[in-house]
This record gives structure tokens, sequence and C-alpha cells, in this order.
DNA sequence: TTGGCTACCGCACAAAGATGCTATGGTGAT
DNA sequence: ATCACCATAGCATCTTTGTGCGGTAGCCAA
């Protein structure tokens, strides 16, 4: 592949007429990123971006009217290889939560430095997800939360915990019997045991408290 | 606060002689970091890091014995202002995901710059989470999925939503029929419809869908 | 106005799950 | 050596679920 050569090309959304020409001018200054395309709202990036087909898009979040991960959301669903870096001042979960759900790849603060950007467009572009790691602590949190509240899960024995991860696939108790290699008898043991730890009296209570932790 | 001059210590958790000896001089040479504590298995260190108190410690995942990610667990759950950056070489999901569900801060791979690495743990000490971005894309992925598989959850009328949301808080048919105030009969109904939208068989399916939808 | 769709309701029955009681062999700590 | 705890197992009984096969009333578009 010549892909030395190949230019990354790169759109930009963003209502702030400031912000949109200092970052489109730091793209067409930088080597190998292609500028073909700014809008100013949500409304006519999606009509005009499918046929411009960047490979990348800087995305406002805080736009005009539809809001830009709805914008994401959108463009995702019809062009799958799009990418999009969200660019934004807001640090809140909502806006990082609904962004990522809506496909984006990546999520920086519009204070990160410009070689920062950059940067941030090639790993884009070769696969990665950067993000502020402000942001990145939000999500992981999201994953580590869990494991405060889970002290009940913390008491359950490795067989326990294995027994209790097949009932959250669904499988009736013969089939955990057989995939365990223990008897139907024993997995009526650890219901009791699991329900007993975890204060449930349902097979859904369990599930829930386990997948949410 | 002085923290100007208060130096971050840093432990170091990896069996790999080279790399530690690497890593600690680096550490050692650094400006505004201390190194606290070296260990070669998660066992020793789980019984010398709580007396020694490191601000934060760099854990290696694959370490001979208990994996590095157990050792965050218990660490973490004993000292939870206690911070872990996992270094690692693999970059598999499972390691990834079990560190973050552990409590870890950050995850980086071996092969990041040493310059990088220094970044990385100023960014953790000041509440940040760096991450290689390789491995954000993975959790960025855990996010973005589910939207696709929800297409199926978005079929689903309001009350059939409403429906599936008492049946994932646990509730059995009566009193999702009271809550409701429909009949258990229609309930049995939304049961019937709900499944064939999701495309599942019980209960404990259902709910799963909904809540990783 | 006829046909199709949705929300609602009913009965019946088989499969799966919840729970009470009991029991054996192993392992690790006191 | 005793105690606590784990993994395993069995049996009985009652409740909850899953599903097949109906039905009525309302609403909307052809």
């Amino acid at each position: 592949m010549a892909d030395k050569i190949m230019q990354i090309k790169v759109a930009i959304v963003d209502d702030d007429e400031g912000i949109r020409s200092a970052i489109s001018a730091l793209v067409r200054r930088a080597s190998g990123l292609k500028l073909t395309g700014e809008f100013s709202d949500a409304e006519s990036a999606l009509k005009e971006l499918p046929k411009l087909m960047p490979d990348l898009v800087l995305m406002d979040i805080n736009l005009p009217g539809m809001k830009g991960y709805e914008c994401v959301r959108q463009l995702k669903g019809a062009q799958p290889t799009m990418q999009f870096l969200m660019l934004t001042v807001y640090e809140d979960s909502d806006s990082l939560f609904n962004s990522l759900r809506a496909g984006a790849s990546g999520y920086l603060l519009k204070r990160t430095a410009s070689a920062r950007l950059l940067e941030a467009i090639r790993d884009v572009h070769e696969g990665g997800s950067p993000m502020s790691p402000q942001l990145a602590r939000r999500v992981v949190q999201f994953f580590s939360k869990p494991s405060l509240e889970s002290a009940s899960l913390a008491k359950l024995t490795p067989a326990e915990r294995e027994f209790l991860n097949q009932l959250a696939n669904g499988y009736p108790y013969k089939e955990i019997a057989d995939r365990m290699h223990i008897s139907i008898d024993t997995v009526r043991s650890y219901v009791r045991t699991v329900y007993e730890k975890l204060h449930v009296h349902s097979r859904t209570e369990a599930v829930v408290k386990f997948l949410r932790g």
C-alpha cells in the first residue's frame, strides 16, 4: 500500500468561527492531512459529509440545534468507516458516553495542544482511540465503580462465581450442570448459597447484581 | 499545599529483572518521583505495599503465580487511595477489562516511550487515566458495539419497554401486572412479543440484552 | 367499510426455578 | 483433633415461567 503518500482527509464541524479557522489552518499546514470540508452545524454536515467522504471528522459537541454526538450517530450508521474525533470544552460524563455510544473513536478537550491534536488524528486513523486523561478517567471509573459496591460479589467462592457467570448467560440448570461437570442438584446448591450471599431471591436479581457489580 | 515539593512515591512490581531495573533507573532519575519499592511477584508486593504506602504502583500483569490485576484488586480494596498503572506487553481485552474492574487507573503497553511513561505517572497522580490508544480503542468499542445490537430494543413499544424494565427489576409477573395496572395475562402477552423481538427465550436473556444494549 | 394492526385479556399445561432438609468427603486453621 | 468451610449430591414440593391457542375492542389507512 502507498500509505505513506496517502493523505488523511479531514473535515471539521464546529459552530465557533474562530476555532474552526484555527483548526483548519493547523490541519492545512500539517503534512499528511488534507482538509476536505468545514461546517458550522450538524444539519449541513449530515447532508454534505456522505458526499465528501472524509476519513475523519473533527466534531464539536455543543452545536446549535442537533448535538454533535447525534450527528455522529446518524453518519456512523450510514458510513461505518468514517471516523469521528470529538473535540469539546465539556468534560461531563453524559456528553462523553453519548459520544462513545454514537460511535466516536476519540474524545479530546479543546484545550489540547495543537501538536497533540495532530497526533490524535493520526492515532485515530491508525485504529487508536486518543482520549484526554481526564475523560479516560471517567471511562475507567465506569468499570471500577462497581467493584466497591460488590463487596457481596467478592464473598463468592470461585465455583460460585463461575456458576453465576453461567447463570448470566441464561443457560438452564441442566446445561449449567453439564458445562461445569457437576450434577443438577449441585447447581441447585449453588443457587441457594449464591442467592443468600447476594441477598436475592431470583435468577434475574442475581444476574442484575452480577452484571452491574 | 506544598504540592510542588511533594514527591510522588512510586513502586514497581514486575518479574522481569531487566525491565524492573530499567524502569527503576528511569524513575530514580526523574524529578518529582521517588522510588519506594521493587517487587518481582504479586505475593510479596501484597505483603509489603501496605507498609510502604506508595502513591502509585507500576504493575506488570503477567507475573508468576497471581496475576497483576488480582493483586491490584486486593490492594485496592484495602488501600483505595493507592493508584495503579498497569504496564504490560499484552493488549488482549481480558487483561485490560480485568485490570479496569480491579481498579487500575491506567494501562500502558511496555513499548511506551520513557518520556510518555513519566508523563503517564504524573497524569495518574493528577486524576487522569492515561491509556495507550490501542487499548483505549477496545474500551471505546465496548460502548459503541451495543448500539448496533440495540436496534432490536428500539423496535419495542413504550409499554413493552416499560415491561422489560420491570422484568429487569426482578419482579414476578403478578407484581409487574399490579405495577403496570394490567392483567397478568397481558404481562404474558408482553413476554411473548418482547421475547420474539429480542430473539430470546428466557427472562434472563432478555434482561441481559436490555442491560447491555 | 373492510382489512390489518395494536393493546388488551383468558385458559391450560409443561418446563424451569426456588427452597427446605439432609449428607459425604476434603482442606486448612486453631 | 476439632471446627469451619467448601464442593459435591439427593429428594420433595411449591412457585414462576414459557408458550400454544384462543378472544375483544379500538384505531387508521386503503
